[in-house]
DNA sequence: CTGAAAGCGCTTACAG
DNA sequence: CTGAAAGCGCTTACAG
């Protein structure tokens, strides 16, 4: 088990003639070793959680990918956890957790329950709070400003002409930040009160097109409509479509993700692109540095976002 | 660390003051016990491996949720490997996830690499293969035929009176074997020999817009078309529209997946379902059983499709 | 170059 | 009801 050991990790400590009976015998067996031994001697796991809302949703699809190759070219394997959860079943979550001792730890959103952080702060596992920000971090931050988002959406929307303002929002946490934010700009520019519909997440392509049958239903003559995914908004140019409405001219169109299918439909989709392929590469870099002993360069990352122009506003 | 074991686990082995002393040391510290040593001295890990060729892909984020889920319902978790590799690429994964020593291991897809076989085969853990079909599964299996939807896809749009056939196709596997199938039952039933596309999957919106606008190019004259996933059908109903071609009239268009996004886009679209929420559950089930001890009732379940027919075909 | 020994943090049968 | 001891499968400093 010693000279085994040794011939697999430290295949130079070993002599030609042992090492290539050692070898010939794992293959003849297919012997793997044990990786949670071996973690639990080095309290090393090699292993990152990651927690998302839900899997089946696409605004992280970029992250949850980028993040399982970073972490993969280091030798690091990702667990996935849904979050999507009520309070008490977050914290046994979290527990489930903490109990692999993983090397890292990612949080889609910021942690805001007293006891989760006090959970992961005692912890002492590095954990990245990641698409949402904060004053106050666990740990290190790559920061998306969801106000800033609301309120640039508004902004473009005022500056393309359109003046009676909707959202259709999910009804997450930060989708919540991004509509509050985006009707407090809309106030500020003097516009009257944007309508806001909110609906559950993940918001889909049919959430879309009945939001816009809603909107038209409230009687309100809206000319420009903020949503909080491209699912939706390809949703709402369908229903507009159905009906006749001509986008951008009638109704200006805003999506959120910057998916694939926002540039490809027709009319393209104007959208609010974040990069979460750079928030999972970056997040794996982070919890690498920090398990070697390292601190990161910086703690807190701001991530940034763009508003991506096409034919829809 | 006895006391505090017992009072975790069997805490009706414990006096109620020493309960109550061990339980307010654990709250004050915010101790969470190392389940990977738990895991080591009983040898069982409570872990899961899905493999999945990308985590992005949303043909599978159904058997994700499900999978995820109904494992922690049993007090599972999920570890997510991408297997969208090279093969000596695969064989690493393969032992960093054997490694870990989960209980369980989904494998999307059969695994046809002698090499991968033998490792999992020696391994001794409990192995479900899903979304294909095999005569040789290494242990479990939930079985879906992609030559069947194939066939079932061509005879559908024969009865709907269609007979110059296309079918835009990933280039993975399943997805050959799907418009293989497609292109021998157009044959056998007198048909025009269909023009078939393979395109890199994941497949995309964009990619079903191109890939209209290749069939139309190439000067043949289709009027049924199948397309591997809901998203690229999405995208053939896009440019279809852009051109001017009335579907289903001129051309009949079939999904695959049955997204969302497939009944509420219009026109709706007709599209293969395949129960991948069932295969979650069904695979978690499976392992927990084998984990408990008992055989499953059935190691090979077959799994089955429906076509959904809707405007578009 | 190779082996015996200790220890990572648990759980559980065995005494007391 | 509570504690001392062994052992899960590794890794590594220490002898030989």
């Amino acid at each position: 088990m010693i000279t085994v050991s040794r011939a697999i990790n430290t295949p130079q400590q070993v002599s030609p003639a042992t090492l290539e009976k050692v070898n010939a015998a794992i293959a003849a067996l297919g012997y793997v070793p044990n990786l949670m031994a071996g973690a639990l001697r080095l309290s090393r796991s090699h292993l990152v959680t990651v927690l998302v809302p839900s899997v089946a949703g696409s605004l992280f699809a970029g992250m949850l990918t980028a993040l399982t190759e970073s972490l993969d070219a280091r030798g690091y394997q990702l667990m996935v956890g849904q979050s999507g959860y009520d309070v008490p079943r977050e914290d046994a979550l979290l527990r489930a957790i903490i109990g692999r001792r993983p090397d890292g730890i990612v949080l889609t959103g910021v942690m805001h329950s007293p006891q989760g952080r006090r959970l992961l702060q005692a912890s002492g596992i590095p954990v990245v709070e990641t698409w949402d920000t904060t004053a106050t971090p666990i740990d290190m931050l790559l920061s998306v400003s969801h106000e800033q988002i609301g309120a640039a959406v508004s902004r473009y929307l005022f500056e393309a002409g359109k003046t009676r303002l909707a959202v259709l929002s999910g009804d997450d946490e930060r989708a919540h930040l991004r509509a509050a934010s985006y009707v407090r700009a809309a106030l500020a520019m003097g516009l009257p009160e944007p309508v806001a519909l909110y609906l559950p997440a993940p918001t889909t392509h049919a959430q879309g097109r009945e939001g816009l049958r809603a909107l038209r239903r409230s009687g309100k003559d809206i000319d420009g409509v903020f949503c909080t995914s491209d699912l939706m908004a390809a949703g709402v140019l369908t229903e507009a479509m159905v009906q006749g409405v001509d986008v951008p001219g009638q109704l200006a169109v805003v999506g959120f993700g910057d998916m694939d299918i926002a540039a490809s439909m027709s009319p393209s989709i104007t959208s609010v692109h974040v990069d979460g392929a750079a928030i999972g590469a970056k997040a794996a870099e982070m919890i690498a540095a920090r398990a070697g002993g390292q601190r990161p360069a910086a703690s807190i990352v701001e991530i940034g976002f763009r508003i991506v122009a096409r034919e829809s506003a």
